[in-house]
DNA sequence: AAGTCTCA
DNA sequence: GACA
């Protein structure tokens, strides 16, 4: 059974999903708005773009990102990048609001003194999908992922260490938060195909936005 | 292989 | 589950 813990008054809650894992439903609490906002800054200088897989493929899922590191995908494979290949510049910074939205879950979540430096920003048209995989390309595999979720509902596939585990479909909403690390890590997940549906601020589409610690922090003098 | 196809 |  789940563990459910209210966060204050509300509808704002947390939900165990196992070791090292949480879901905070409600948890951006109406600043949506202004993290769309945001989003809308950073791809009129990096724009949303579909990348290749080092298999040839082209995902479904448009991304784009902010920070002093952008994930990228070609078919040299997966990797960090302080350029955005797109554009031949440095990734857009990353916004205050959101680097602090990120600590905040975080902290909820139980790892304090969260600092991202990459941002990955996906977005979701109808039939868009993120087939089951790790997060496996930062250095700090200590620190944990923190993923928000925007516009229209998706089901996320929480599935196990290895890829055969058996896979959990947990509906995300608008607001949405769920921070993974520790034990949890390197779990495989993904998305399945977003379905047609209406958000007031996204329309059709949904926006996810997941933070990583890369490069290993600097340790905290004493 | 962060995708797609095939079989049972 | 197989498959670059």
């Amino acid at each position: 059974m789940d563990l459910l813990t209210p966060l204050g008054p509300g509808p704002r809650h947390r939900e165990g999903l196992e070791d090292g894992a949480v879901l905070l439903r409600g948890w951006l609490g109406g600043r949506e708005a202004a993290i769309m906002e945001a989003i809308g800054d950073i791809a009129r200088r990096s724009p949303f773009r579909m990348l290749t897989t080092p298999g040839g493929r082209t995902m479904s899922v448009a991304m784009t990102g902010c920070g002093t590191l952008g994930w990228h995908s070609d078919r040299q494979g997966y990797r960090y990048v302080p350029v955005d290949p797109t554009t031949g510049r440095p990734w857009p910074a990353m916004p205050e609001l959101l680097s602090d939205v990120a600590r905040e879950a975080a902290d909820e979540a139980g790892y304090a003194s969260f600092a991202p430096d990459a941002c990955l920003i996906n977005r979701y048209a109808p039939g868009a999908r993120l087939s089951l995989h790790q997060d496996r390309d930062e250095d700090a595999l200590s620190e944990p992922i923190v993923s928000l979720s925007v516009g229209v509902a998706a089901t996320f596939l929480w599935g196990g260490l290895e890829r055969s585990s058996p896979t959990r479909r947990i509906r995300l909403d608008s607001g949405d938060v769920v921070v993974w690390g520790g034990p949890s890590r390197l779990v495989y997940h993904g998305v399945a195909a977003l379905a047609r549906g209406w958000h007031p601020l996204t329309g059709d589409k949904r926006f996810n936005v997941t933070f990583r610690a890369v490069r290993r922090p600097a340790p905290r003098p004493c």
